[in-house]
DNA sequence: ATATTATAGACCCTATAAGTCTTTAAAGGG
DNA sequence: CCCTTTAAAGACTTATAGGGTCTATAATAT
């Protein structure tokens, strides 16, 4: 199991969108470029982060993506849940009589990641960024 | 992404040979049948495990497979990486001047995981099995 | 010797990831 | 009002990995 590219495709535009222009718009041409993408694909994976509030869409002459306002709260387990899907990396089909204790070792194993990534804010490496 | 079925497969029949019988080896017709699997397909998972030492497997009559004799330390992370590999969940391709930040960030998110699963035994959930 | 077991490897099928292409909708500038 | 520029949507294709079967081979007990 991987983390998908379309994740990693994610990450890197949300952090791009901070360094280089929080709030002027930026085409996904350019966003694409820099990435080594072609441009619809991209347009593919930022539509999902638009849907999910995390950035905003501006079509016509001088549109692109930029930030939503709520930009400073986005964490990386919101982004990655974007675009992945929220469904657990565990699921155990079998029927035990109980909730199977596997699987609730597995649940937990995956909280703790979330934990972390939810205390991973995108402003806040942005900032470490730009400051070095 | 999700963790594979075979992995799910692997921790169930680890568990079962703990809580069935430590020590007479089982044979594999035995083990599909309980969790509903085909014994062929069970065995190659199965292989991995003895080839990561985990298990033992003894052919011909009355065979099958047992444990090891350093069950008492097998953990959930071992079995995972056994039967997925142990490679990083994210990898960044691209190429930046130093290493890429938000990978870094994704590597401690699963050391977070890894964490946990490593202090899970099997030997003790088979235990608390066998209690209730 | 024979029956019983695991191992190996070739093979196949399916689902998902990854990506392309084309059309449509939205917005701005003249 | 027209034209250009931009994103959105969706149909489609291709690549890869998961999940699984089948058959032949090797090991072992009786």
């Amino acid at each position: 199991m991987k983390f998908s590219k379309a994740t990693n495709y994610a990450l890197h535009t949300m952090l791009m969108l901070f360094t280089v222009s929080p709030d002027k718009p930026i085409r996904v041409q350019q966003l694409a470029e820099s990435q080594d993408v072609s441009p619809t694909y991209l347009s593919k994976i930022l539509t999902k982060l638009v849907k999910a509030g995390m950035i905003e869409s501006i079509s016509g002459a001088n549109g692109g993506y930029r930030l939503s306002s709520r930009k400073d709260d986005i964490t990386f387990l919101d982004i990655i849940h974007a675009i992945e899907g929220t469904a657990s990396l565990f699921e155990c089909d079998f029927v035990h009589g109980d909730e199977c204790s596997i699987q609730a070792i597995m649940k937990e194993a995956e909280e703790k990641m979330h934990g972390y990534l939810k205390k991973m804010k995108l402003a806040v490496l942005a900032q470490q960024h730009t400051k070095v």
